[in-house]
DNA sequence: GCGCCTTATTTGTGATCACGTTTTCATCCA
DNA sequence: TGGATGAAAACGTGATCACAAATAAGGCGC
């Protein structure tokens, strides 16, 4: 076919191409240091190269992707230091916006924050450790919105991206707490209280006992999948 | 001419245009609102719409610009609450690699740092006030480096580039405070000490000040140039 | 003179092509 | 048999084209 011809369904399909990239990605679908080239990725998409090329340029500018020299992005490796750095970026950052988030939450936000971890437990429950993760994910970015701030959103959905890669692939980190215990129980606690310095405290304990627990799989992981060794 | 036919000289048509646009956006070239078209862009600077198109997806992700709807992509407005948003996290972040710095600079980082400041000092004392302001950034983003976090210094020049464009249009900010006690000489004291603490202090300061003195000039500037009303 | 409908221009988008560079692979000589 | 050499395939890049949607312009009826 020599040009478009139906008319862009829901969006562009560089915007979709985005996402799908991204989410695999998230998944850790490709493997890390692994180089991406653009007539693959739109023989597997089945498209073409143009919207391949702007949705990796996007991705390399949003930090999930690398690009080494110029001609060849590939999957960044993600050492042990720069994730224990995105750990710590993170606990500042989402820290700053639990408590925000606790001083302007209104009950019906609260209500929703509780709706996801209650579908986040459900999914550990039945072992969907996937949808698990997802819907992890969820509660840290909607309490991120709940702050009202828009840049600082924006940089934690970045973090997530950049350490998402790894969080795929360890199956069952299931047994970290029991249930009752989640470190989420005491933010939804101190967004009822409206206590800001409680709700910065409680999610920055809940993302340092599960970036611990990561490093600690980590480098089992890594002897797992063969991590692409880097020219 | 049909195609490339010369051999790129020394690096990539997009991303020479996307500093272009880059540097454009801190000096404030285009107005807040204005819509930016690839053809007009690609006609400017005598190239095809493609590269355009990279750069701006590019800006867009780094949050230099916006694109409202699909199809348009336009300058952001950065109202009142969003700089604040941008401030704020600037100086937790640059907060966070100053004291990181202080702890890590070797005498010779030092010695760059106030190598940068006297360059900004002499723009500043000769009124080349455009001149002053890139060293004062080179001044911050120095730092940052020198904190040896990469995550993190990659968030602070996005911050930047966003709150650049307000930087340009003012013109003399300059007795603030006299030379002898700039914020900028309390940080290189903290780095010489290596006190991390009294660094994240002064490099706070420094941020305060400035911004506080940009946001009481803010309306005056707004109504000087016209900002593009929105649709 | 004013509002609505039709037409013309503009704009983003995706596919395709041409070209230069890099990488891969097979061949050949020592 | 091993390492250098040549050709060929692959890749990124920028230009160009065709098309659809949106915006602007123009003309008609009232």
């Amino acid at each position: 076919m020599p040009a478009p011809v139906n008319a862009p369904p829901d969006n562009s399909v560089a915007v979709q191409v985005h996402g799908r990239l991204r989410l695999a990605l998230m998944r850790s679908r490709f493997r890390p240091g692994e180089k991406l080239t653009l007539r693959a990725l739109g023989g597997e998409l089945g498209v073409s190269a143009t919207p391949i090329r702007a949705a990796l340029a996007r991705l390399v500018s949003e930090g999930a992707l690398e690009q080494h020299d110029r001609r060849s992005v590939r999957v960044p490796v993600l050492s042990d230091a720069r994730f224990r750095e995105v750990v710590e970026l993170r606990m500042d950052l989402e820290g700053k916006a639990a408590a925000r988030a606790a001083e302007r939450a209104a009950p019906r936000d609260i209500s929703a924050l509780e709706a996801i971890h209650a579908a986040m437990t459900a999914a550990r429950l039945d072992g969907r450790t996937e949808a698990m993760m997802l819907e992890n994910e969820r509660f840290h970015i909607t309490l991120c919105t709940l702050a009202g701030m828009p840049v600082l959103l924006r940089l934690v959905e970045g973090l997530w991206l950049q350490c998402g890669p790894l969080n795929a692939g360890l199956k069952s980190i299931r047994f970290l707490h029991g249930p009752e215990e989640h470190p989420h129980h005491d933010v939804i606690r101190a967004l009822h209280r409206g206590d800001g310095a409680l709700a910065r405290l409680a999610i920055q304990r809940d993302i340092s006992v599960y970036a611990d627990a990561l490093l600690r799989r980590l480098p089992a992981m890594d002897a797992a999948r063969g991590t692409v060794d880097a020219v």
